[in-house]
Order: C-alpha cells, then sequence, then structure tokens
RNA sequence: GGAGAGGUGGCUGAGUGGUCGAAAGCGCUCCCCUGCUAAGGGAGUAAGGGUCUUAAAGCCCUUCGAGGGUUCGAAUCCCUCCCUCUCCGCCA
C-alpha cells in the first residue's frame, strides 16, 4: 500500500509514478473521493466528540443526583444523525481503500522503462553455457529416460501440472533443498524459519496476493478459510505483521523452505511441458526485514546469497533487473537470475529477488523502533527465491546430462546422496 | 470430540455501565541525591487515524482478542467468531 498522506499532497507525482507502470490513474475521482472523506470524517468526529461530552454531563449529573431525563432527550436524537454519517464515512473510507489496496508499489528511480519482459536488462552473467557435444535432451525425457521422473503418473493423480519423482532424481530434489538451507543457515547466516502452508486472508493481504490476485491462489474450504500459500513469502513476512521490532535486532534474514502452490490462471498454454511451471513446486525462499535507509544494500546482498547457490551448483546464469512493465505489484525494484537450460538454449528464471520498501510493512504494520525518534517507524521487506528448487533440479538435470543418458551430480550435492557421482537409469 | 477457565499497555496484573486509555508492580528513559561492588527520591513512558502547520506542538476521534448489538454513555452487559490454558477422549 502506498501512504494516503502521498497520495493526498503529491497526487500528481503518484500519477506520474503510476504511469511508469503504464497504468492510468484517475487523479479526479480520487480527488471527489478524498474530498468528500475530509468532510465526512471531520464532521462524524466533530459528532462524536460533543456526543462523548454530553454523555459525560449526564453521568456527572447523575453523581449529583440530578434527574438526568431532559440531559437524555437532548442527545438522543444525536444517535441517528452520528450513526447516518458513520455509514456514509465507512462507504467512502470503503472506495477510498479499494484504490489503495489495488494500487502496485512506486517503482525504484533505477528500474529501467519497458513494455513488456523484452525490455528487462541484463545486469551480468556469470559461467559459460556449456557445450555437451550432443544436442541436449529435456529433463522431460532425461527423466523418463531414467524412469525417475514420471508426469503421466503424476496427471493420473492429480491432473496437469503436477510432477511425480523416484528414487534418485527424488533424492536430488531433496539434496538440492538441505544444500540451499545448509548454505543460507550455516555460511550467509540467516536464520530458518518453519512456517504454516496455509494461511488467512489478513497474510496474503499483508504481502499482496489479495486481494487483487485471489485467482491465483488455491482456496481451501472448511469451516475456516483457508489459502494453500503460493510463497514462503507470505508466511515469513507476515512473522512481522502487528509487530514492532528492536532496532538492535534489524537487519532479520530468515530463510524458509516450504512447497508453493499456484492456480498459474491466465498461463493456460504457456511451459505445458515438463516441471518449469508447476501447481505445487519446493522453494527455499530469503526475506529480509531492515530499516530503510538500508534496503538497496540488503537487496544486492539477498541477491548475492541466491547467486552464490548457482555458483556452487557450477549452472552458468545471468541476472536481470525487470523493466518497468514487468515488476511485480508489491515489489520496488526486481532482479530476476535466470538459469541457463540448454534444451531451450536460453535461460530461465529460477529467482526473483524484490525489495518492497515500505509497501507490504505499511499494509501489514511491520514496524521498528527508531532510538533517533523512539517512535515505530514503519520496515522495508525484502524477499527472493534462494532458489526454486523444481528449477534448480532440472537446471541441473540438463546442464549435468551425459551423452549415455546419466546424469554427473554436482560435487556440492554428493554428500547429500550418499557419495554418488552420477545418476543412471534404473 | 466432551467439560471448564481465560484473552487488558514492552511484560506481570487490577478493573464497580459514567472524566478509564485504564490502578499497581516490573522494565525502559531522563533528572536529583549519594558515593563504590549498591541503594534511595522525582518525573516521563501504548498504538492507529484526523485536523492545523514548512515542521513540531496543540486540539480531536478510535482502539482493552475480532466483528456485531444494547445504551445518552461499554474494558465492564448480550450475541457470533478466533485464540490460549487445564482436564478427559482420540491421534502422527
Amino acid at each position: 500500500m502506498l501512504d494516503p498522506k502521498l497520495l493526498r499532497n503529491e497526487i500528481d507525482k503518484v500519477a506520474a509514478e503510476l504511469a511508469r507502470r503504464g497504468l492510468k490513474f484517475d487523479v479526479d475521482n480520487y480527488n471527489a473521493l478524498e474530498a468528500r472523506r475530509k468532510d465526512l470524517q471531520v464532521r462524524t468526529e466533530d459528532l462524536q466528540k460533543e456526543r462523548n461530552d454530553s454523555s459525560r454531563r449526564i453521568g456527572q449529573a447523575k453523581a449529583r443526583g440530578e434527574d438526568i431525563e431532559p440531559l437524555k432527550a437532548a442527545v438522543a436524537m444525536m444517535g441517528d444523525v452520528l450513526k447516518a454519517g458513520q455509514a456514509e464515512l465507512l462507504e467512502t473510507q470503503g472506495a477510498l481503500d479499494a484504490i489503495y489496496m489495488g494500487l502496485p508499489n512506486i517503482l525504484h528511480e533505477s528500474v529501467p522503462p519497458g513494455l513488456s519482459e523484452d525490455d528487462n536488462l541484463e545486469i551480468r552473467r556469470w559461467g559459460e553455457p556449456v557445450n555437451l557435444g550432443f544436442e541436449a535432451a529435456d529433463h522431460v525425457d532425461l527423466g523418463a529416460a531414467l524412469g525417475q521422473l514420471d508426469l503421466e503418473v503424476a496427471a493420473k493423480i492429480a491432473g496437469s501440472r503436477f510432477a511425480v519423482m523416484k528414487g534418485q532424481v527424488a533424492r536430488l530434489h531433496r539434496a538440492l533443498i538441505q544444500f540451499m538451507l545448509n548454505t543460507h543457515v550455516e555460511e550467509h547466516g540467516y536464520t530458518e524459519v518453519y512456517v504454516p502452508y496455509m494461511v488467512n486472508r489478513d497474510s496474503l493481504t499483508g504481502t499482496g496476493q489479495l486481494p487483487k490476485f485471489e485467482e491465483d491462489l488455491f482456496a481451501v474450504h472448511g469451516e475456516q478459510e483457508y489459502f494453500l500459500i503460493p510463497t514462503a513469502e507470505v508466511p515469513v513476512t507476515n512473522l512481522a505483521r502487528g509487530e514492532i521490532q528492536d532496532a538492535e535486532l534489524l537487519p532479520l534474514r530468515f530463510v524458509c523452505h516450504t512447497p508453493c502452490f499456484r492456480s498459474e490462471a491466465g498461463s493456460y498454454g504457456k511451459d505445458t511441458r515438463g516441471m518449469i511451471r508447476q501447481h505445487q513446486f519446493e522453494k527455499v525462499e530469503l526475506v529480509h526485514l531492515c530499516r530503510p535507509e538500508e534496503s538497496y544494500a540488503e537487496l544486492e546482498i539477498l541477491t548475492g546469497h541466491a547467486e552464490s547457490i548457482l555458483r556452487r551448483l557450477g549452472l552458468p546464469y545471468r541476472v536481470i533487473v525487470l523493466c518497468s512493465a514487468d515488476t511485480g505489484f508489491g515489489a520496488a525494484k526486481t532482479y530476476d537470475i535466470e538459469v541457463w537450460m540448454p534444451s531451450q538454449k536460453r535461460y530461465r528464471e529460477i529467482s526473483s529477488c524484490s525489495n518492497c520498501e515500505d509497501f507490504q510493512a505499511r499494509r501489514m504494520q511491520a514496524r521498528w523502533r527508531n532510538p533517533e525518534t523512539g517512535k515505530p517507524e514503519l520496515l522495508h521487506t525484502l524477499n527472493g527465491s534462494g532458489l526454486a528448487a523444481g528449477r534448480a533440479l532440472i537446471a541441473v538435470m540438463e546442464n549435468y546430462q551425459q551423452a549415455d543418458g546419466s546424469i554427473l551430480i554436482p560435487e556440492v550435492l554428493r554428500p547429500y546422496m550418499g557419495g554418488a557421482e552420477r545418476i543412471s537409469p534404473n
């Protein structure tokens, strides 16, 4: 959520910022609503004061043993007027809130302008795409030949966009997750957390998935309403919802492995083959909570931590900065890390690292106490994949495939694979 | 699943339908006194929002788990929901 004060005071500036995202903001409509809000709120609060004063006088009169009936009669009619005003204010405030909740974050000045993902800018590359010496198979064929990846049986059990892994491939997937968690905890100093995989509406509103993107989520309908998490960013960032952090504890850095569930509504026909885009996938997520002045330094650090996983795995990648059109709803700036996929002969997203500044923090009132002012102030929140495990798995399979259809296991994963060096057909 | 007890400020914990945003204690901040492995005294110390302002201060509204209701007036009474704890049952 953007700061309502910013909209009130500098609406034209905000509209110009939103235009960078290709959004046309109806300034006149907003100004009219806001004028109405102000008028109603001032009048309603005046009435409330009047009522409070009268009630207090009634109490005092009663204490003195006076007849309070005439006083009561005088205030009686006020109730209805007040109630009507409150209802009107609530309605107007609701309309304004709908606007506030629907507006994306303001982009950082360094975000390049653009109209589509084609305008994203490459920042750096690491590693050289390996020359296999033969035509690269994709992970679907590799997995099928190994007899350890079965998408058909997954479709039978659940439907499309699910996978069943077996044997060494299943273990490699698990090894990747363990490797990532251990690296972030032991070498990058993260605090590991375990969190619920189903969350309530408030949490999803806090991180920005709701109310606007409900169709992307899987809802669980029982006595209580739950949603399956689309990313660990939701439960982990919401750890701070409604809390005030001690300044000396910042920055907070959490790492968390969870499954992620996404409906992928609107991506019909996109990445239908294989494990690139699944309804259910595993991810190791990094979340930073920090002081506002350090959040862009934290974004570089977080992105670096995600990159280091790919380096250790020996997987070629590049880092891009998303352009104005491609930057997500809650983010002020996002780096995507893309890993080389030999079968597609191009880089594919494997991590997305964002600084949301105070956008999520304002929605969820996630704050820290600034020792200089003594007051609670909004935190900045960041999140990034470190990394998506399913995509990391297929990147390893494809980049480490051998002419005989076996897959070499990257050195750093071997301790997690019982010392095995290679995955061969069953 | 059954029975019961609770949810109050950073923490502990009082609270009678009427100056209660709320006693007291702890913690924290500042000041004073004193002087050495301490102690004593005083003051201050919740959050959100609005209004005015360059800003601050001030003034006002709201908030005692959440949402409704009764009332001139609700932390206090009523309803619904959520959560925590204890006992029983079941269970990974």
